[in-house]
DNA sequence: CTGAAAGCGCTTACAG
DNA sequence: CTGAAAGCGCTTACAG
């Protein structure tokens, strides 16, 4: 037996194949999980020594790199959060590892993120900010895979998606504003070039539409999906000198900022203003009133759309590109109610200049659990 | 100008030197920041080709990765979520990536986890899912720097570690109580072989012992920091013989399976039972009522922790490891409020066995806003 | 099943 | 400042 190699740091497969007394090639092929004659000296060698392959190496061989990446608006929102969770749990061990970043909706960040991620991954798991964005089409043509996540792209019929169903979501929540006898029903939505901004003003209008009514376009505003432009669309909402009587915020981020302007401004809910979001919050069912909602299952959106893109890094002639929609579900809560009370008052339609005289806390009583 | 290959896929390192009539070494230097006679030349041809340098082959020759692994117990928890985007916020443009897994608060995924990760990465942001830990260590001694997330290690002293004040915050949760008269407060803690689990169990102690009273045993509990187990104790408690007055919930996670059971319960908050959580929810101040809790500043710590790791990362000679504590503050709420009430009955010393007879539901009044 | 050898695409002393 | 050349640690036809 020659004298070995003493790893000053890390074992090469040299070192392995010298002490188990075989070519590189053979431990390469051990790893690789063929049949190898000295097997039994090869794990021993490979076990004293520690070795573990050297992974730039391996991938600056096979071009392959043992990593995805996953681009989404911002982790901090639970949506995403759970998404990861679930792109992460869809893993099998030892395959893939996730690398993660952010565009903060942005998509020039989203750019500078993908190009620098490029040439990193083997595939990528994308929330495009914009529906206009061409990165993805640009990467499918370059032979990176794109599987995109809750949002699509224009002429993006090449790729997987994995979506939700916000016409159907939104309408559900339309509908059952206007149940309740609801005819000024507020909006707060994404941008309109965001698939869940525009499908979700569609889902709104069209039970609008079906009940008659015209989209009041004096109640529908536009925020960016963030906590902040809920609170401020909200504030905008109630300075109206026509208040809605219901609002639909259209995701859990912005419904969060409306609530706290709503709270701050000691507006009842339902009694004043019923509210329905698109997806739950936290403690939703445990607010106070709990909270109307759109729900999904958020972390199986995650598995599946990694599900999708690890079919897609596998396959050896490429299969038509899938679209996969799942259901949205109408949680009825507390936080929506009948109009009834309001619509005796008129509404004050002489105060046309009140710019911020909307906000008067009403004690009352409110009901408990 | 002679012919250039034509990349197939994409442009190698020659394309660009052969382009711009230089040899590779010197697109090299261009790429590194270094003067180079042709550099326009160079700028252009590798503009032209779109040329992006291959990094596994850079990492397989310098040893660095350009990547950071983060190893949180589960992303989904809103505090590592903040430190998430504060650790990516932390990072300058185009030094580094960041590699995420989730080790689901068990020791045995952690080391998984990180020997598949080792090799991949040039240093480790980890917040290990027990004390006992030795893989940090390990790390270290093959040269990985390693910075610890809100949780130590035994004999860990050469760890870079952000944690937050838990004593002083427990302790203050604990002080809070017993300045309103409570006696009988209960705990849901993290298991005590964590940090946040042994610190913030230390700090209320020492203000039980401060006010000359015991830790009374039996009205302290543990979880294991996620959800359902907040659930599951907070059911013990209200099924206790002898209710506490006052509960201190040790994480985010466990207090909203905490306020999830009390609610089903119909446990009137803050007159049945004062509630103090550590770490504030999502909308935590807009909760009926208002959550009592010691809050922090959790992207701030991201950003700290990823500061010190990227000074690691740069330093010629090792500087001594840094610890770090962030303050940590009592938010008073609504949540925790007098023990009057209770205390003038009686607790029901006699009913010993009742097991599940704990949770009426009382009908009564509660203030809005 | 096995080994010798080429080569993946870079970076970096080295000599000029 | 520049180029020729070695070499990082693997994988994989190729020939046996």
């Amino acid at each position: 037996m020659k004298t070995i190699t003493e790893g000053d740091l890390l074992a090469t497969i040299h070192d392995v194949a010298n002490r188990a007394g075989v070519s590189v090639a053979t431990v390469s092929r051990w790893f690789a999980g063929q049949n190898v004659r000295a097997a039994e000296a090869v794990r021993k060698a490979v076990d004293e020594l520690a070795y573990r392959p050297n992974i730039s190496a391996r991938s600056l061989k096979t071009g392959r790199r043992g990593t995805i990446g996953v681009v989404v608006p911002d982790i901090t929102n639970p949506f995403f959060a759970a998404v990861v969770k679930g792109l992460e749990r869809a893993i099998p061990n030892g395959t893939f590892r996730i690398l993660l970043a952010s565009s903060d909706e942005s998509a020039e960040q989203e750019a500078e993120v993908l190009a620098d991620l490029t040439g990193r991954v083997d595939g990528f798991i994308l929330a495009p900010a914009d529906e206009q964005d061409r990165a993805p089409l640009a990467l499918h043509r370059a032979g990176v895979p794109v599987v995109l996540l809750d949002r699509e792209v224009t002429g993006g019929e090449l790729h997987d998606v994995v979506l939700v169903d916000n016409v159907g979501g939104a309408r559900a929540a339309a509908e059952h504003l206007l149940s309740l006898g609801h005819r000024r029903i507020g909006m707060i939505n994404g941008p309109e070039n965001t698939t869940p901004g525009r499908e979700r003003r569609a889902g709104f209008v069209q039970a609008l539409h079906a009940a008659g009514l015209a989209a009041d376009t004096g109640l529908d505003f536009t925020g960016d999906f963030r906590e902040p432009s809920g609170r401020a669309l909200a504030r905008r909402i109630l300075d109206l000198p026509e208040r809605p009587t219901a609002l639909f915020t259209a995701n859990n981020q912005m419904t969060i900022g409306a609530l706290k302007t709503l709270r701050e401004s000691g507006i009842r809910i339902p009694d004043a203003l019923s509210v329905v979001g698109f997806d739950d919050l936290t403690l939703g069912s445990r607010l106070e009133p709990p909270l109307t909602c759109v729900t999904r299952a958020d972390e199986e959106q995650g598995e599946l759309t990694m599900q999708l893109l690890l079919e897609r890094l596998q396959e050896d002639v490429p299969a038509p590109p899938q679209r996969i929609v799942l259901d949205a579900h109408l949680e009825i809560r507390g936080s929506t109610g009948p109009v009834s009370a309001q619509e005796g008052r008129a509404p004050a339609r002489t105060r046309r200049k009140s710019a911020t005289a909307a906000s008067q806390p009403v004690p009352r009583k409110a009901s408990h659990d």
